[in-house]
DNA sequence: GTGTGTTTTGAATCCAGTT
DNA sequence: AAACTGGATTCAAAACACA
């Protein structure tokens, strides 16, 4: 097939001729030659438009792989939002009515992405965060850790009906309603893509599961999946197993061939094999902090150890200074009193309620109860 | 004191009229009344619902005027960007070249003020999920539980060093990095300010465990903290507990009397609770060449490298000579030893005594706990 | 194979003070 | 103003190495 603009008047190519494979070139000329209203979902991951300066290295010394790939450079937010535009507006016009889409990015783009979706009349459904189990730290202790990625899930207006499968994610939830929150990791292991020199194939593969979910979620068996900016091809190996027809646009050869080699050897599940791979439910770390920060203790609170031999102050970041002026957490305080190695604050320490010493403990109880 | 725009070559009024109060009005206007580059942390939680009435006016600058005035979707993202635009320009300039803002919102209305903010030159430093641990869930079942808000910290300008109290947060995670998502419960229970007919005052007032994170991070006791739409005072009742000085701005006289009220009542905490974990570089600094000059190392004397793979003399100016002949600072020395751009030479180096190796490090300490 | 310790790595707008 | 330099800074998971 050509990647040229469909000519005014010229007949829309059928989609059947595109189905479940990859197509080379520009998304908006392939969108572009696509016929309008004819597909069921669009998942897009366009480039993020981060503006790193210069290099990054780890406490080790060792460097940082960052993405300074040629196709996440845009000269201004004004290129960067006519880019978002054009793209959008492509993809609207071969979406169903009653079609949907997913864009997913950080914080460098994803507000202008959002903003321009609402500009055009998608209809946001649900803004979903990725939270990462397992993201990079900030190695210079400048910033939060920045631990989560952002999806905007929208329907092409507000009155169209978008599908969505209730009942299949709240099975994926353990019975309880699927919430605007995803908790899973990065894409790395024997998932993550290799090159012939054993260096990760793209710089941002996505993890199967987010697609996962995505699709199990918001199409149906059957359904055309579209996915502009189709890197190695998540979204279409996703597709595949799961026994839905994907649409690629790629530009670049090398992740085409990637991508072309993987989903050639995905299997469609049979449906019983539908069921998932759940996170593993940990117990929750609760920090000490937060006990603090919810005013179940407060700031200048004295704390006693239940050994009855030591006194501590509660400080409002949620350490602790001991009555030798030992500053810590609470495990640190602790073992500094006891001369030992170390301590564990939760059962060492109790407030005073009504006269009486009760453990710290039970306080992380409570919060554990409301998670 | 008055709402008026000040006037050109009118004297701005000093902070201190306004500090630790309420003012009434339309916070544009107010903020517009205070001194330029006075403030040093902004905290906003603009409203969202679209019937901003009075507040609004249409891109042509008639006023809109009633609940049920019709405008359709395109006008009201109009009225909303530019209402956005001019509290956050208002925003900016009472700003100190060093502050910081944070607003906080939800799918509604984020990514408008987040791409406006890039727009006006801030520079965001992080998105943060307000991960609720117990939100309303989705009766309908036609969406994922909206479980989360966004907040966006953002500094003046690129260039701009905000207070980040890292060491302060790291300590509230219980000694891990503090990541872009919070986990903390919506506000209900005691917290929650009922009105004399026992409903709530505020459809969405903010836990104080989240403005307590906020604040604890990104200011120091002492700073002042304006809060545009301060609703029932959350902002202002955390901020005096932890010893920041705040100026509110409400327009509706029930909540201001209700966050009067509240407010009264907060108690200072004492500054031993205030005191928050220090970050290394905040204590000064101790040149090597002290070391020697106080006799603590002698010129001539071997250094090891802690990884047991190097050697190198000290000399009398403080200098190292490295065993291949390498010279330069203990942190130059070091560095070309590991073949890495840069190196601690404080932890990377030891001395001998009585056979052991001991990390320079400790002498270091020795001095500062002197100082 | 099994268990244990070490190394590697991930969409990152990641330094501050002095000369 | 630009260049230099001291020195502060990381978490989880998987791969890998080795006993």
């Amino acid at each position: 097939m050509t990647n040229k603009p469909v000519k005014k008047g010229a007949p829309a190519p059928s989609l059947d001729a595109v189905l479940n494979t990859i197509q080379s070139g520009d998304c908006i000329e392939v969108m572009n030659s696509l016929p309008e209203n004819s597909v069921d979902l669009i998942f897009a991951d366009p480039p993020y438009n981060l503006q790193l300066k210069g290099e990054l290295h780890r406490p080790d010394n060792s460097k940082v792989d960052a993405v300074d790939d040629h196709w996440d450079q845009f000269d201004s937010f004004a290129v960067y939002d006519r880019f978002t535009r054009d793209w959008l507006s492509a993809a609207r016009r071969i979406l169903k009515p009653n079609g949907a889409i997913w864009v997913i990015g950080s914080y460098h783009n994803v507000f202008r992405m959002g903003a321009e979706l609402q500009n055009q009349g998608f209809w946001i459904l649900n803004d979903v965060v990725w939270r990462k189990s397992n993201p990079m730290p900030n190695f210079r202790g400048k910033r939060l850790t920045n631990a989560h990625e952002t999806l905007i899930w929208a329907s092409k207006s507000e009155s169209a009906k978008p599908t969505f499968n209730y009942e299949a994610l709240k099975a994926l939830n353990e019975g309880v309603q699927m919430r605007s929150d995803w908790v899973l990791p990065i894409c790395t292991g024997h998932e993550r893509l290799k090159d012939e020199n054993g260096d990760k194939a793209h710089p941002t593969q996505k993890p199967e599961s987010l697609l996962h979910r995505v699709l199990i979620g918001t199409t149906n068996p059957g359904d055309v999946v579209l996915d502009p900016f189709f890197g190695t091809g998540t979204t279409g190996a996703v597709a595949k197993m799961l026994g839905r027809n994907f649409i690629g646009i790629e530009r670049e050869e090398t992740y085409r061939k990637v991508a072309t080699k993987r989903i050639k050897n995905v299997r469609k599940l049979d449906n019983e094999a539908l069921e998932v791979s759940q996170s593993k439910r940990a117990q929750p770390r609760v920090p000490f902090g937060q006990l603090v920060e919810r005013g179940m203790l407060r700031p200048g609170e004295e704390l006693y150890s239940l050994n009855g031999r030591h006194t501590a102050k509660v400080r409002a970041d949620g350490t602790l200074v001991g009555s030798k002026d030992n500053k810590g957490s609470i495990h640190q305080v602790g073992a500094a009193f006891e001369g030992a190695p170390s301590c564990n604050g939760w059962t060492y320490w109790a407030y005073k309620s009504e006269g009486k010493k009760v453990p710290i403990d039970n306080l992380r109880q409570q919060i554990r109860a409301e998670m």
